[in-house]
DNA sequence: GCGCGGGCAGCGAACGTTCGCCCTGGAGGT
DNA sequence: ACCTCCAGGGCGAACGTTCGCTGCCCGCGC
């Protein structure tokens, strides 16, 4: 379970360790051979076990700092039958959500001395049916999925089926895999009262990608909020947005244009809320003071628009690394299967909502 | 003839391939029983190699198809001695730019068929210490450095002394190391010369992480272009901003202080951009109107600030990509050392840069 | 003086591959 | 009838580990 790595020994004064001797990577054996004993004798050393005397003991850990020894994974790999390596699949790293998942599953897995290898699949789909098997053949010892547009596939069920510890950021189709993730209901329903407290009635929203679970969450979330408000819930107040800038404001936009007495508007995504601000800028709304506006997220950058925008705290990195735990008890004793976790969210209130006029 | 393993399971047409058999993953030997051959021979064919007769080769394939085979990476590489795997150290997942480089990289490495360990160091540098030893445990077979914090890092040396391949996006203490980055130099040179030919001659610089080499070089082309045209360029006149929207709000605001005819801002990077806009703002300077302003990245909220970004489009994707397929390279034909690749960069001309009153 | 236990180290096996060499049998040539 | 040759396939070895067992020697108690 150790990875120890040689400690170098601080007195050394010469040339640093050499990486590769005579053109071939120094082994146990090497280290064996120059320290006068076996080489298993050496891997008990070096793996702090057994019972072996403090002089040769201290012989071997020299030769090995000498040597620039580095132990070869692969091969204790082979024998103990564990890689000590997590598989990481993932979407698109550069949504500053999902990045900040990643930053902190990886961070987590380091932390525990695990590796990750990690693989992207693409929006349209391809990479599915390269990531599985990537990781597979590499043997990780689990796998992380941050891969939204993943929750359709049913590749995954071939995995969930036999025994590799899995854990989800995002629902996975057929169920039985443990997630990991916000309360996306409830980012959904804290904007949503936050609104309705400022005395707002007539309130749009402009969704993420409809089909995704995390939209649909949100949504009951702002639909619960306003049932319990007793406050119109309407289909025409509500628009797809998809995920990026320009679909919030194709979304604001036509929102305005049916329904012009909107006070407020709920965004699944700060992303898509760039978009209604500009749209509700170029409307000739200001914000908050003729129209409200809340989002989910709590990316960078909502605090650097202009207005600061209000907006649901999501502990996206937090996600990352609580996965990542839950995936590697799993890992350490097959026996902990663990259901679904939600993460607190919390609104972080900024400029854009401000009472009703 | 074939012969049959006596354990002769039904064939099972509508299952799925077993992912396990018997608690053990199947392995070539699994294989070879089924299909009555040597496991040498089923490696041989799994491998599209040898001799072997139609028949028999078909019976392989089809049991291993069965049994659901999935070759073992880590027995593959000891043998053979690479690892079909790449290490990738970066900093900060959340960085708009690297993220999209690490997204280039994976991409490129997928497509060729390698995977990737990653590792990120932290910005203080811990971490450092333990990425590269983890990547030689795991024998990967060359290192892409994306990861600004390490340009310092002398225990890098280590590495590149002893020929295993490596690459860096960004400058490496002590040289010798193949680099594949974006002509920062050029990037400070086209905004600033933008500015220039705007009219502008009392312009200020808010300038990234001063001790960093992409730093000096984007501000060695804003001096250059400002040389070209005779233009004043005092130190006053420059501010560090840091890399943060934070900072360069602050940066902007002492340059504005010290220099109020100031009339045109050149800056290193779009986030503190994001900064320079907030502080310009609340100086009361309208954008372009009062005061233009250039910074270089591109990236994708460049054009949802407002007034968009006028910026100097960076490649970060296929710097990343450029990167891997430089390493990739070098993987493959140990020969094949190469110096420093520059890649070009435009500018785009959006919103916040107008001609001078 | 003898047997015994324990500390210390060695040894063989196994993990799942690839690789090169060897063996076999039957077809073809002389 | 004999030799040759080649396709088809087996076999041993090696890659670098870990693990469990065995064996040696020494000191100690009786």
């Amino acid at each position: 379970m150790s990875l120890r790595t040689p400690a170098g020994d601080p007195r050394e004064v010469t040339a640093k360790p050499p990486i590769s001797r005579g053109g071939r990577r120094v082994s146990v054996k090497d280290v064996a051979a120059r320290s006068g004993v076996s080489f298993q004798t050496t891997s008990k050393v070096l793996n702090g076990g057994g019972s072996v005397s403090e002089a040769t003991r201290a012989r071997i850990i020299r030769a090995a700092s000498d040597l620039g020894y580095v132990p070869n994974l692969q091969a204790r790999s082979l024998v103990m039958r564990r890689t000590l390596t997590v598989g990481l699949i993932t979407g698109d790293f550069s949504d500053p959500g999902l990045s900040r998942i990643l930053a902190g599953a990886e961070q987590e897995a380091r932390r525990q001395g695990y590796g990750v290898v990690i693989t992207s699949v693409e929006p349209e789909g391809s990479g599915t049916e390269y990531a599985l098997p990537a990781m597979m053949e590499r043997r990780v010892d689990g796998i992380l999925l941050a891969a939204p547009q993943m929750e359709q596939d049913r590749a995954l069920s071939h995995v969930v089926d036999h025994a590799l510890p899995i854990v989800s950021i995002h629902h996975v189709a057929g169920g039985g895999v443990a997630t990991v993730g916000p309360d996306d209901e409830l980012a959904g329903y804290l904007a949503t009262r936050h609104l309705v407290e400022l005395g707002h009635r007539v309130i749009g929203s402009v969704t993420g990608v409809r089909g995704r679970r995390l939209t649909q969450s949100r949504q009951r979330g702002f639909r619960r909020a306003l049932d319990e408000a007793g406050v119109e819930s309407a289909d025409e107040l509500v628009q797809e947005g998809g995920e990026k800038v320009a679909g919030g404001s194709a979304a604001a936009a036509s929102l305005l244009a049916s329904r012009p007495e909107i006070t407020a508007i709920f965004c699944d995504h700060d992303l898509e809320a760039l978009g209604v601000l500009r749209a509700l800028h170029d409307a000739g709304r200001r914000i908050p003071d003729d129209c409200s506006l809340v989002s989910c997220d709590d990316l960078d950058m909502a605090q650097f628009t202009s207005p600061p925008l209000t907006t649901v705290h999501v502990p996206f990195y937090e996600t990352g690394a609580e996965a990542m735990r839950l995936l590697l008890r799993v890992v350490a004793d097959s026996k902990a299967r663990a259901g679904r976790v939600l993460l607190p969210v919390h609104l972080v209130t900024r400029g854009s909502t401000a009472p009703v006029a």
